[in-house]
DNA sequence: CTGAAAGCGCTAACAT
DNA sequence: ATGTTAGCGCTTTCAG
């Protein structure tokens, strides 16, 4: 009852490994009498044939894999943990509609191996919030020519295309929606990418003291307890979610990164995107890998706040 | 520039290419001089050596990598959507830190197709909500002897554990919380597994006019607003969230399906797990991969309300 | 029009 | 103690 193959085909109609593999990818520029086609066709699914792709990835030099990297945080939060997870679940769609097949990985904080991508010969990668300094002590030992992307990190390398939120728009846009004049506080995600924290930072205008990041969740309460007087400006609908259990909704206002404005509570402030960093960081994908002409020219693609 | 291989590192060590490999996979019963053993080790990576287990796998049959893969809606919730990325999002991390790569899959609703089980030879696999039907015209085409867990669904089949959650104690519970007395409504998400939704419509005790089965979310402000004197019973954290915005906390009990309680809105009861349907379903994983003899008798394995 | 054969990179039984 | 060899399942060139 073991999965049959190549040749077990070839055997029961009586014709060659080769033939049975032409007919069976239709390749081009082979001609085979319909005759001999229609049965090979026939055998091969009453028998349920079912090619192995490793085989196949072995000679083609391709293996139709696509890989998405998250680099973890020592002690994660629950809402960065959920931003991460629906990225993901937005990505995996796009990809396998696209027909091809998904890892997903979690990289170890401490030694983020990136030896997948190498062992399993993927065809594309997503890196998701990079360290800097890791990246470059790493990217050099990684197959070259492996079409990389990388997602919310402010990396200085000039061969790698960085997909990235605008926040410098979306905090402005946030900053206009609860009033330039009123006091504000910022409260945002831990994350690894220390160039992408010190620039959200900058971009809201607020001294440090009234910026949270956010590593548990009873910096929280503690946080938002003597700031009762402030308009709260979140980055992430998850963490907008927390954060709406210690403060009013209506002194919020929710930047949506994660493209799920249906996550924030009522009667708080929003602002959303105009395209989804899902989709744009796949639909790039796809050009670099069918190396297509019209590649963006910069490398830092930024979705924009609406 | 092209990755090494074992040939490269055979040759570069004067050496033939079983010994290379025996000393890179420390092959036991073989011995080899400590001298020879150091001299390979140092030249694999000098030259960068990562084994291509793509090629490792032809011969093992055994590809070490895991598929989650799930069943979608025509037109998913976004709180479903939630749900099974948060669910996902575990289970990788477990199955991750055990050593495995975990292939993530959406199956199309209107024709599920498993074929990546065989196509990549999956060593594992997890079904999320599959419709009994569609399993049984499936099942049979499918590489048996697979370790197969499914997840979210009741199916009438021996052959496969099934881990869902006890939402017929969490209902209790639920309803214990409310109180009995009171009026109260239940809404849910939609799914694929008809039997499981039947169950929880049998056991919520309520008629079927004070259920909803979310699909779309307006649906919800209608069923809510001819139900303000009703206390609200949700499935799910993120339905949860998404309900608060039309029905006040206080009136909101929340089952915590995805483990997510803290995504709950403060002042909403809640009713959560004593365990991690991820870790349950994970552990069992394991212990079916590596044949372990104290599997449970049961085919159905419940994570049980606390 | 079809098939033999080489080879993708690796493992493991079998010789030496 | 190390090497030879036969595959794992598949694609593809090149003869027939």
């Amino acid at each position: 009852m073991k999965k049959p193959t190549l040749k077990d085909i070839a055997k029961a109609a009586g014709v060659s490994i080769a033939t049975v593999s032409y007919v069976l990818n239709k390749t081009p520029n082979q001609t085979i009498p319909a005759e001999t086609v229609c049965r090979i066709q026939d055998i091969a699914n009453q028998l349920g044939y079912i090619p192995n792709l490793a085989a196949r990835s072995l000679v083609k030099q391709k293996t139709g894999l696509i890989g998405i990297l998250i680099n973890r945080l020592e002690h994660e939060s629950l809402s960065r943990q959920l931003t991460y997870a629906s990225l993901v679940n937005q990505m995996e769609q796009e990809l396998t509609g696209q027909g091809y097949h998904v890892i997903v990985s979690s990289l170890d904080p401490a030694a983020p191996k990136l030896d997948i991508i190498a062992e399993r010969k993927l065809d594309g990668v997503f890196l998701i919030d990079v360290k800097q300094m890791s990246f470059h002590t790493i990217s050099s030992r990684f197959p070259s020519g492996v079409p990389l992307i990388v997602i919310d990190s402010l990396i200085d390398d000039p061969l790698f295309y960085k997909v990235n939120a605008d926040l410098e728009g979306a905090l402005r846009e946030a900053a206009a929606q609860v009033g330039e004049e009123v006091a504000r506080c910022l409260v945002m995600e831990a994350c690894n990418n220390v160039e992408l924290g010190r620039s959200i930072r900058r971009h809201s205008g607020l001294q440090d003291r009234d910026i949270l990041v956010m590593q548990q969740e009873r910096e929280l309460e503690l946080f938002l307890r003597s700031r009762k007087q402030h308009k709260v400006i979140v980055i992430g609908e998850f963490l907008g979610a927390v954060t709406a259990k210690y403060a009013a909704a209506s002194d919020l206002c929710v930047i949506a990164v994660a493209d799920c404005p249906q996550i924030v509570p009522a009667g708080a402030g929003l602002v959303s995107f105009a395209q989804n960093k899902a989709s744009v960081a796949c639909r790039l994908m796809f050009q670099l890998m069918e190396q297509s002409a019209e590649l963006p020219e910069d490398k830092y693609v930024w979705v924009h706040a609406e």
